[in-house]
RNA sequence: GGAGAAAUGGCAGAGUGGUCGAUUGCGGCAGUCUUGAAAACUGUUGAACCGUGAGGUUCCUGGGGUUCGAAUCCCUAUUUCUCCGCCA
């Protein structure tokens, strides 16, 4: 969420950002929140001015009575019954216009950094890198989803039948694999610093305010409504919210968590052959790293976080390639992303497996994450997050490139992990 | 699930209708002492909003109520603890 001090002093610059975001409406919406918010002020200070008379003549009636002057303080009794009835009337307004200026301001999206390129789709994306050599299959050569099924690692028909499509069985080495690619991120994750939690996988509403899933992304969350809890689309949400409410020690900047959890997401309305296999899933594992850093660290941590996930394709030998997100392309709550992209070697194209991104103060400010300056002040920290990484994609690419007629290759750093180097 | 108790500032913990936004301790910050540090001592130390300012308003888990006046009384939700039941 923005903040409203903030629009008011910048509402130029709000605008121009907001545009490079293809944000509809932009000042339609900023204008009335401006408004709304001159009202505001307006409402408040004739709330507190009735107030504040109320509260004189309640201490004179507490003086009178003391000193056993009933009769004046009766009087004095008989004026307040007209300004709590101005009270509550000025104090329902301004709730009203409170309420009115929240709901325009959830709706707003972060504003990009200024050097988030401009464009409205993913073609506008800007390649920053591109590592690795694309293989060279041989002619038998399957897609992920035909190779599942010969080397009997993944059963997609059977978690159709257990639950519905984008809920595959993993089987055997299928499942040791995923095993092996969790503990091995974690373990990298932990050597970088980041401290390991495991969050609930089941989180309320609040804390998908908190970090920008709603009430934007009402629909995209599964959501068991018997007792209004959902499903995480990512672990960033309870990881994240941890820092809901609390005052965090400057000296404790940054603060580094990462955590692997299953991930949710309804896909609603996505068929077709782009999300066949493991291309997009009901449901997937993910290690997420999460980081509150002091503002002025944000970018470094940013870059740090890049390299981080970068170092994972490497070791795991696949060919990526770096994306910065132009403004139409990236999400509700980021300032600045990285998209990272594995080649598909037998779909020939790439797949996202990890968004990093900066959300300055746009999570922190919904959560109430703060902290002191060297002035004491409390002010926002910053919130960035990455994936590191989302698994079903890197299964595909790991199946596919190493592919040879002898069977798939296990890279050198998983093989400790799983306990074999060829599946065949 | 049943019965009872509780929820106060970064933390601990007083406060049961009227100068209480809240005693005190710890922690934090500043200073005195010290070559420096520790100890000791002194001072200081919650947040949001309105106002150029003086100052004002709100916040004692959330929501509602009683009252001229609520941290304090009542109702309700949530959470925690104790006992019982159930249970991986």
């Amino acid at each position: 969420m923005l903040q409203l001090s903030y629009i008011r002093d910048n509402k130029e610059d709000v605008l121009k950002r907001l545009a490079i975001k293809n944000f509809k409406d932009a000042e339609t919406i900023i204008n009335s929140v401006i408004e709304l918010d001159n009202n505001r002020k307006m409402a408040q200070r004739q709330a507190d001015d009735v107030k504040a008379e109320a509260n004189g003549i309640a201490k004179q009636i507490g003086e009178l009575m003391k000193t056993g002057k009933k009769e004046e303080a009766e009087t004095l009794k008989a004026k307040t019954a007209e300004l709590k009835l101005s009270e509550k009337k000025f104090d329902e307004s301004l709730k009203h216009i409170e309420e009115d200026i929240h709901k325009l301001l959830v709706t707003v999206p972060n504003l990009p950094n200024l050097n988030v390129p401009a464009g409205k789709t993913p073609e506008d994306n800007v390649v920053v890198n591109e590592h690795g050599t694309i293989p060279v299959l041989h002619a038998k050569a399957q897609p992920h989803w035909e190779l599942t099924t010969k080397y009997d690692l993944i059963d997609f028909e059977l978690g159709v039948k257990l639950t519905g499509a984008g809920f595959p069985v993993y089987k055997g080495r299928g499942a040791r694999l995923q095993r092996a690619l969790i503990n091995y991120f974690l373990d990298k994750a932990t050597a970088a610093g980041y401290n390991e939690v495991q969050p609930p996988i089941l989180v309320n509403a609040e804390s998908g305010y908190g970090t920008g899933q709603l009430p934007d992304k009402e629909g995209q969350m599964y959501h068991c409504q018997v007792d209004d809890l959902y499903l995480i689309p990512t672990a960033e949400v309870p990881i994240t919210n941890m820092y809901r409410d609390v005052m965090v020690k400057e000296s404790d900047l940054p603060i580094k968590n990462c955590g692997y959890t299953p991930c949710f997401r309804r896909e609603a309305g996505s068929y077709g052959k782009d999300v066949r296999g493991l291309n997009r899933l009901h449901q997937f594992d993910k290690v997420e790293i999460v980081q509150i850093v002091h503002p002025e660290k944000s970018y470094d941590t940013l870059e740090d976080m890049r390299e981080f996930v970068s170092n994972l394709l490497k070791e795991l030998e696949l060919p990526y390639r770096t994306l910065k997100l132009c403004g139409g392309d990236m999400s509700f709550g980021s300032a600045l992303t990285y998209d990272l992209e594995v080649w598909s070697a037998a779909q020939g194209r790439w797949l996202e497996v990890s968004s990093v991104s900066n959300f300055e103060t746009f999570q922190t400010n919904r959560l109430k994450c703060r902290f002191k300056g060297a002035d004491g002040k409390p002010q926002f920290a910053h919130s960035l997050n990455g994936s590191a990484l989302a698994l079903p994609r890197i299964v595909a690419s790991l199946l596919e490139n190493n592919q040879t007629e002898a069977g798939i290759k296990i890279p050198k750093v998983l093989v400790p992990y799983i306990g074999f180097d060829m599946i065949s």
